[in-house]
RNA sequence: GGAGGGGUGCCUGAGCGGUUAAAAGGGACGGGCUGUAAACCCGUUGGCUAUGCCUACGUUGGUUCGAAUCCAACUCCCUCCA
């Protein structure tokens, strides 16, 4: 089938997160030959990963699955330096409780996906902060500084991007990626990590990494990146209308994620299974023969496993008898986004407007005005068009009514007694 | 330290004394078509107790009947020189 004999790199191929392989034959066989450690690095810039970060995920998930140690680099060190890779500005810069609230908040995700503990290919967590923090400014430039010339750091493309556009690249920055590269020497040290994997974008990192290794301790160091993700029409994963679309039930219901995975454009839908479920390559490409509307089966299909990988089986059943419910058959489904509100306030009518705000589908009055005037809102899926409208006891189905905003958007404010 | 350029709505970016809640594009959202797709077409895109009011063009003052537009100070950013 593909040119690999080991079952890790077989799975990566064919289910398309490889693109780029610093020694394919030889990290080849060394998965063959035993049992091989690879870190990816997360950064700490936002209190939970969202569906961009999924993709490395996977990748350790596979990982372990075909025998292999997933090591997850908290860059609780490097989050305080900030990559420069692909951004046109200077991040800010987060304070070191900020980024360890964040670490906090991104480690539960790794749970579900990865098995921890001390076994063999148990997976382990490490912060590079734990080796970063400490260093001796003049030792670290003394060990490792002689291994960098400006001349190649300058040809790196998160470097030259700036240059290029004349924006802003701060020493901090440039440091970065002499960071990164030490953490690979760092984990191949401790852990005899012998392989670092993330997105195309980090390549250049990743080398610089295998390079110092083989300098400073002649180890033998391997790179592996995936695609950079996005949409057939070009997006960036993981965003939509509401935000980043969080791996955090917390900051994003099971409901609304797997709204999102059914809700993918049709070319997605091959590449994703393959990316985002563990189904077997059959039974995707038997879903990959779906055309035109049963194409939708294949989406549920999708949504289904994605949600369920994150959530458990049961939220993904319960999302997705929601939807059904909600969409098939134009119901109230229990499961949707419900906000409690006090009965009390239907006596004498309560605005309409008022009501979409505080069940969240609009941030503003005004906003829910534009949308009533423009026909996009229902009240128990009758079309209101007159934001004067006023909601009274009458619109009290089972203790709830249901608030649409266009065909997707939908709320439950559930009454209250006061 | 010296010289120049610049900070406009979610983003890019026009405007350079009144007709500006601020062009244009992007993005986003809504409607139509559909399959809870894509593409395409149309609409919306500061807030409010709403034929009116308030807030907004880095900050603070000033000139003026009137300022995003002129002046001053401050502040932040960029480029070049030392």
């Amino acid at each position: 089938m593909t040119k690999y004999k080991s079952d890790f790199l077989n799975v990566l191929e064919t289910r398309g997160f490889i693109h780029q392989l610093s020694d394919p034959e030889g990290l080849d066989r060394q998965a063959c030959d035993g049992t091989i450690s690879a870190y990816i690095g997360f950064d700490c810039t936002a209190p939970s990963l969202h569906a961009g970060s999924l993709l490395p995920i996977m990748m350790l998930y596979w990982l372990q699955q075909t025998g292999h140690k997933p090591i997850t680099l908290m860059g609780g060190g490097t989050t305080k330096v900030g990559d420069p890779s692909g951004k046109d500005e200077t991040r800010q810069l987060l304070t070191a409780e900020k980024i360890n609230e964040n670490m906090d908040g991104i480690k539960q995700v790794f749970a579900k996906f990865l098995k921890f503990g001390d076994g063999d290919n148990d997976a382990i967590m490490v912060n590079n902060a734990d080796w970063l923090d400490h260093l001796n400014y003049i030792d670290f430039l003394r060990d490792y500084g002689p291994h960098f010339t400006i001349n190649r750091m300058m040809a790196f493309d998160s470097v030259k991007l700036r240059l290029e556009r004349e924006q802003p690249l701060t020493f901090l920055e440039f440091n970065y990626m002499i960071l990164q590269a030490y953490d690979f020497l760092e984990l191949n040290r401790r852990t005899g990590c012998t392989l670092q994997m993330g997105g195309s974008d980090q390549w250049g990192n990743i080398i610089n990494g295998m390079e110092l290794g083989r300098r400073v301790d002649g180890a033998q160091l391997y790179a592996l990146t995936s695609p950079l993700l996005t949409t057939s029409s070009g997006a960036k994963m993981g965003k939509t209308a509401g935000g980043a679309v969080w791996l955090d039930a917390d900051m994003l219901s099971p409901y609304e994620y797997w709204q999102y995975w059914r809700d993918v454009e049709d070319n997605d839908v091959g590449r994703f299974l393959k990316l985002f479920t563990t189904l077997d390559m059959g039974e995707i490409a038997r879903l990959e023969q779906l055309e035109g509307a049963e194409i939708n089966e294949a989406k549920k299909v999708l949504a289904n496993e994605a949600t369920g990988l994150l959530h458990g089986d049961e939220a993904a059943k319960q999302a997705e008898e929601t939807a059904r419910q909600t969409f098939e058959q134009g119901g109230a489904a229990s499961g949707l986004p419900s906000v409690e509100f006090d009965t009390g306030e239907l006596e004498g009518g309560m605005g309409l407007l008022s009501a979409l705000v505080t069940a969240g589908l609009f941030s503003s009055n005004s906003e829910a005005r534009r949308a009533v005037q423009s026909g996009a809102v229902k009240v128990n899926d009758v079309q209101i068009k007159d934001f004067r409208h006023q909601l009274t006891d009458s619109d009290m189905q089972e203790n709830a009514i249901k608030l649409s905003m266009g065909k997707k958007k939908h709320a439950l404010l559930v009454g209250k007694q006061v």
